[in-house]
DNA sequence: TGCTCGATTTCGCCA
DNA sequence: TGGCGAAGTCGAGCA
């Protein structure tokens, strides 16, 4: 990984156009190619960036820079698309190598615990917090447009369809909204009722829920975790 | 901006858990008390992080980190929310400080052009696109549920709704949807008909469209942006 | 301030 | 490989 910091002027053309105003920053070049352009502040997303594959070529400043105050000009082109990234390099103030990775310089990677995954997990060991007497048809039911979050029967026997999320938008209504309707034309299953279960559902998802005949039901994370397991996980 | 290249162990507690075993990384300090922890490969993202505002503490080594080859723990957590991020520094293999932004020390910020906005824009302009004899009623037409993209009227005099995307997908038919289903109820407008417009327009929205008689076009942003300034614009 | 929607979204899963 | 849904999504615009 080579870091620059540099006075630059920068263009991307691609999906869109773009233009950063002379200024300095950093110049993340990765070893695939990439290229990250940061400034001292926003969040992790950088300014620009150029995703791999792609080149860089280092050019002399043509006629079109005369006068511009520019020492280099990097050219980034994507590979696959016309994509392009100019650097215009006026002063370069650091411009360092290093080597990352473990020992056999790999990246081992990030190891994640508590998405959606975990929560459906929870729900369908716990699956009584749909109601007394529920239980589990099974989770990840396929349908023709995808798979249904978890089927349960209620305790009359009747089909209930739950779509989870971590946070309850109008998007997760619409998704149970098109499963139910499927699931409906299903002789063996209907009448099929929804849940909308979420750790927070957000009004506007509540009301048209709730217009369409679909119960909602907030779920806490940490308290089905708690009885799961009786303690957090640490690593 | 500070730059450290070190040998580190990385745990994150908030939304998630998250671990990151021993290896060589970038750590990225930002002077707004943010930190980016970034490897040699994957895209723009970094593999952990925390967005300001937060603090970062510099802690000697614990018990629980006896035999486990650590100088320092750093401690980075967010003012806010609950989340924490630790960093297990083995090794310092680089540190290097630099002022970034323009002449006043700011970030000078960047300039696009060509997302939705501009193809709103130009369709608007070029409303014949749409069909013979079609004319503007106005951009971001207002309702109860949000702002219809563009409202028009077709060559008989009938109104028609656009909703525009980059990238046509089955979120922007249903939105589609419940625009029409407001819209038809207004007696003044009624009936309205839909056109779901967009650069790209992904099979399963197509056909989730047609299935429900809304009409799909495709648009070509470069021609659009041709017909309109004759030449592509440069910086 | 809270909500909604776009994004050069990126990322990961599964068919 | 392509399509699709989730993301520690982030960030802008608006009520």
């Amino acid at each position: 990984m080579r870091l620059v910091i540099a006075e630059c002027t920068i263009n991307y053309s691609g999906r869109l156009t773009a233009h950063l105003p002379q200024a300095t920053r950093l110049l993340v070049l990765k070893n695939d190619g990439s290229i990250l352009v940061h400034s001292d502040s926003g969040s992790y997303k950088p300014l620009n960036w150029m995703n791999p594959p792609c080149t860089i070529t280092v050019l002399e400043p043509g006629e079109e820079h005369a006068g511009l105050d520019v020492a280099e000009v990097w050219q980034v082109a994507q590979t696959k698309t016309a994509d392009v990234l100019t650097v215009l390099i006026h002063r370069v103030l650091s411009d360092v190598s290093h080597e990352l990775g473990d020992a056999t310089g790999a990246e081992p990677g990030l190891v994640k615990d508590g998405v959606e995954a975990a929560l459906q997990e929870l729900l369908a060991e716990q699956i009584e917090l749909l109601g007394e007497g529920f239980s589990l048809i099974r989770r990840e039911y396929m349908t023709a447009i995808g798979p249904v979050d978890i089927l349960a029967r209620d305790a009359s026997g009747a089909a209930v369809a739950v779509e989870l999320k971590r946070r309850g938008d109008i998007d997760g209504v619409e998704q149970l909204t098109r499963y139910l309707e499927l699931l409906n034309r299903d002789p063996l299953l209907a009448p099929v009722r929804g849940v909308f279960a979420a750790q927070e559902i957000k009004p506007q998802a509540r009301k048209l829920a709730e217009d369409r005949g679909i119960e909602c039901l907030l779920l806490d994370y940490e308290a089905m975790r708690g009885v799961e397991s009786g303690a957090p996980k640490l690593f």
